[in-house]
DNA sequence: AAGATTGTTGCTTA
DNA sequence: TTAAGCAACAATCT
């Protein structure tokens, strides 16, 4: 599942290998991906290049010269995999089973909604397995609109502590559910949420009007901490992740609680890790470290 | 083979 | 009016 990390180790990779090369072909595979109609969609892009990318969230914006926006959302199972003859690790000729390092085998795939061919050959592969993923472009306006619902953005200079606190102003709530509310603060998931939750020690059940004026400093830090190494690290592959040329993210060995359902706690090294629905996610935590 | 999985939207409830 | 909670969405894996 592609957060705030992952989101962003493919919004520097992408930035590097496609702004200003000119969109030679579209091909849409399966087009309920695409929320534009297919002939406006064609029509904006073709012909056209990506000047710039930008990211809010978990939502990678590309900047199209003519003031539109390309908005990718991953949701699930997404990837945006580039390929060229030098850098793909996903396509171009068959490989054997030790050769697939990305595991994802050739390109395109059954999951590749849409395929993006540049001027110099190189491609940009949209696959989805789930498709809850989309590709939608908006204008200025409509950009705006979809900035405004999202919250303050972890690793910007708008990520103060006073404006950390001001989340947990008048809410009732679990830390869990605030931690992954959009709205309040843009990027964090499943993944990450439980991962800071563990570093401070907080229960992601406890209601937010209890969590103290030191905790919430703690979660403030702890946050920009975990995010910043995740990226680092060019984020955590469990599943389907990849990065802007198909491999993995290597941050999964560093995570403490999530996905060590039924191992022993790596810090009091006694209780085991439990997993519960809270906020109505999968939630890992350690009954004796989280309080 | 039913249930879990995940992020977000939109509806309902409080 | 606003927040919280929950079903729905797609497709696969267990």
């Amino acid at each position: 599942m592609p957060e705030l990390p992952e989101v962003e180790t493919i919004r520097r990779d992408l930035e590097k290998k496609i702004v200003s090369k000119k969109i030679q072909k579209l091909e849409i595979k399966d087009s309920a991906i695409i929320k534009n109609s297919q002939n406006q969609f064609v029509k904006k892009l073709k012909g056209y290049f990506f000047s710039r990318i930008n990211r809010i969230g978990k939502l990678l914006i590309f900047q199209i010269p003519n003031n539109d926006y390309l908005l990718v959302h991953l949701k699930m199972t997404g990837q945006l995999v580039f390929c060229d003859q030098k850098t793909c690790v996903a396509g171009g000729h068959s490989m054997t089973k030790e050769e697939d390092i990305s595991g994802i085998g050739e390109l395109p795939n059954k999951y590749t909604r849409v395929i993006f061919t540049f001027s110099d050959k190189s491609k940009l592969y949209f696959n989805d397995l789930r498709k809850f993923g989309y590709l939608k472009i908006v204008n200025e306006d409509e950009l705006n609109l979809v900035k405004e619902t999202f919250g303050i953005e972890p690793l910007t200079k708008n990520f103060t502590l006073d404006n950390f606190k001001k989340i947990f102003k008048n809410r009732k709530t679990n830390i869990k559910a605030l931690l992954l509310n959009q709205k309040l603060i843009a990027g964090i998931g499943n993944i990450y949420a439980d991962e800071i939750l563990f570093d401070v020690g907080i229960l992601p059940t406890r209601p937010v009007d209890k969590v103290a004026e030191a905790e919430i400093k703690k979660i403030f830090k702890s946050t920009q901490k975990i995010i910043k190494k995740a990226i680092q690290y060019r984020g955590t592959t469990f599943n389907s992740y990849r990065d802007g040329s198909g491999k993995k993210g290597n941050f999964k060995q560093f995570l403490k609680v999530y996905g060590r359902k039924g191992e022993k706690c790596i810090k009091c090294k006694k209780a085991t890790i439990k997993k519960e629905k809270i906020a109505q996610r999968g939630t890992s935590y350690c009954p004796v470290c989280q309080k």
